[in-house]
DNA sequence: CATGAATGAGGGTTCATTCAT
DNA sequence: CATGAATGAACCCTCATTCAT
């Protein structure tokens, strides 16, 4: 009957079955959230097709919320695993290499698993407080800035904090359109060329 | 027996007590999705805040799809409104000019209801087939496009779909994302910065 | 989406808990129908009086109307256990005294729950294709013309199924109707008159 | 919201305009009844179809009930003007004749509205107080009543009453179910046979 | 810990009936 | 009298959550 909100999964799973268990409600979840969409999405059925008990569900997370947390964080700690390695790597090139690059990640994160960016994207209640799209992290925005201001002195005098909005908003809305909405309408060549246009952009811009 | 999502209103409403409910059921469901959201928003509850019975809202919207779908035709038909007018107001105008001016109105539009363009845009089940966030109708990108046609001597020369996708996209991203998301932390001189940055980025890009 | 109208129930209930419980609905189905009829019967006060609550309806039976076809299955059981037993022992028997047995049983039949009896022959929205009444499944018929074959030679040369189907016919009409709509106006004597009548019409039918 | 059971029509539709809005109502219902079922039969909607509004339905009768128990009369009535005059034209009639005459007249009777008939056999709550089957009323008895006694010195002796029921039953529930049921999987020269054997069982019976 | 039967509030929707126009 | 917008009780059904086993 009560239906409280908690949002924290309820143990850290520290055991071996644990850990099991509590993947294989993740991916439960992560499939039928696209499958279904999450008004559809039944604690139930998550259960079921994650080859548990509903009871089991709720030893490890206190609501569906939590659950559906937990599916938003995977899969936003997947893509940052991407952006952070790209980042990494690319602190060294010029500007230009490094952009595209970077927009190159982009489109490679959001190929994840673009149905479950999509509906995550689009139809989960936003669970916490401002969250940021809550998939894209404020990490993000600091490891991009802290790029401008390595190489600050390549670029025009800014405002870096705008510029990082700036860049960063832009290229997560082109690549995440292009691929979340227009994928299938997409050729390689036309890919190829969203990357040359995103790159122009950004590198015009910072100049 | 098959019961097909029907998203159109059931009758035009043409007399005037009629027109004043449909209006009411619209305003009261625009205002639950705001208060409540998606899910929350149930159709006893919009009814009762427009005044008037369950019944009377299945009289004129055969489902609460159909309800949400008229409040997003609704808030979509006023984002037109302001596109298509400034648009107009441009045609004439220096690239420079024209792309603030687009700008600003990118901001006012989606100053028009925040909060309700912010459900709109997170939450609504996609009704539609592709639909582009729904909120942009194609129509945007036609004008837009149609604008940069009609200036194609003053741009370097480029794929005009692939200019309008990476122009609207990123506007559209930017303005969003600030106002939806940080309207309160942004103080007028902090907006008058985006506003400047977009200009710049767009203006560029297309130079 | 479409929503096929399932009539079969949802588990086997093989656990003796939900025996129980199954019971419980399928016999509060049947109270409730023949207090209120089928429309006034609805899924919560049939739990309610079931001692259970709505989901656990649901539990068992998808529907409604699965859980009305488990009533009249569960009744047409009980007639077709009379039917067959009294045709199995009337096999040896002479003819008069066969059908006057098979009349008996007939009534007998009837009388298992006359009420109910009424309320599934007269207002259930026959769920199934061609239906016999339902409540006497082709059965019936097969035993019948079994038994007459097997005493052709008694009998005048006659088309087998034609008189399964006069006789059969006419003895449920017969018990049907004097059972089911007059059960309280009939004395003793009444209902024995009755079947000699009836005997006597199979058998100068038969002859 | 109030939901009595009222049954008998509100006004005695002199006027020339209420006769045919009444008969344009049950006509509707007939329709609507045998297309949807009971169950399915709105008032909103057999008002529609009446061409009338729902408001102008509840002039003329009461309540839903009511209309359907107009229905169920004068269907009842059509029936009764076919057997009245058949065992008019059957007095003076020898006995087999007469009898095959009245099965003909069955049969006929059954077929003037065979998919009206089923619906108000099968899902007409029943309204009134005892009726037998509504559709048959009690003047059918009366009437082969009478033929019997008329003919009293032509059968063996018999209680009158008892006999009727026997014969009428039997005559009703014969025809009822061939044409009804099986009227589709039925040949003329099939029901020709059953003619005949129909004829052949009360005949065989009354002698 | 796991199980899954049980719960029941609440959701979307229909429809007999009324009544202001 | 006719109209049809409005009403709202009631219906069928779902699903997050609990708890006895």
């Amino acid at each position: 009957m009560a239906r409280k909100p908690l949002t924290k999964p309820r143990k850290h799973a520290s055991q071996q079955r644990s850990r099991v268990t509590v993947d294989a409600l993740i991916e439960a979840t992560a499939r039928i959230l696209v499958k279904d969409g999450f008004d559809k999405a039944s604690t139930n059925r998550i259960a079921e097709k994650a080859g548990v008990s509903v009871g089991s569900l709720y030893q490890y997370f206190p609501s569906k919320e939590a659950l559906v947390a937990a599916v938003v964080k995977r899969h936003g700690e997947e893509l940052m695993q991407v952006v952070r390695e790209t980042l990494a790597e690319v602190t060294a090139l010029p500007m230009e290499q490094a952009v595209r690059r970077l927009v190159l990640a982009a489109i490679e994160a959001h190929r994840i698993d673009p149905e479950l960016h999509r509906v995550l994207a689009e139809q989960i209640p936003r669970t916490g407080g401002t969250e940021e799209s809550a998939l894209l992290g404020g990490e993000t925005y600091a490891l991009f800035r802290g790029y401008l201001d390595a190489h600050r002195d390549e670029f025009r005098p800014m405002d870096l904090g705008l510029a990082t909005f700036v860049c960063v908003t832009s290229i997560e809305a082109l690549t995440h359109t292009a691929v979340v909405h227009h994928a299938d309408r997409l050729s390689d060549e036309a890919f190829g060329a969203l990357v040359d246009e995103t790159t122009l952009l950004i590198v015009r811009y910072l100049q």
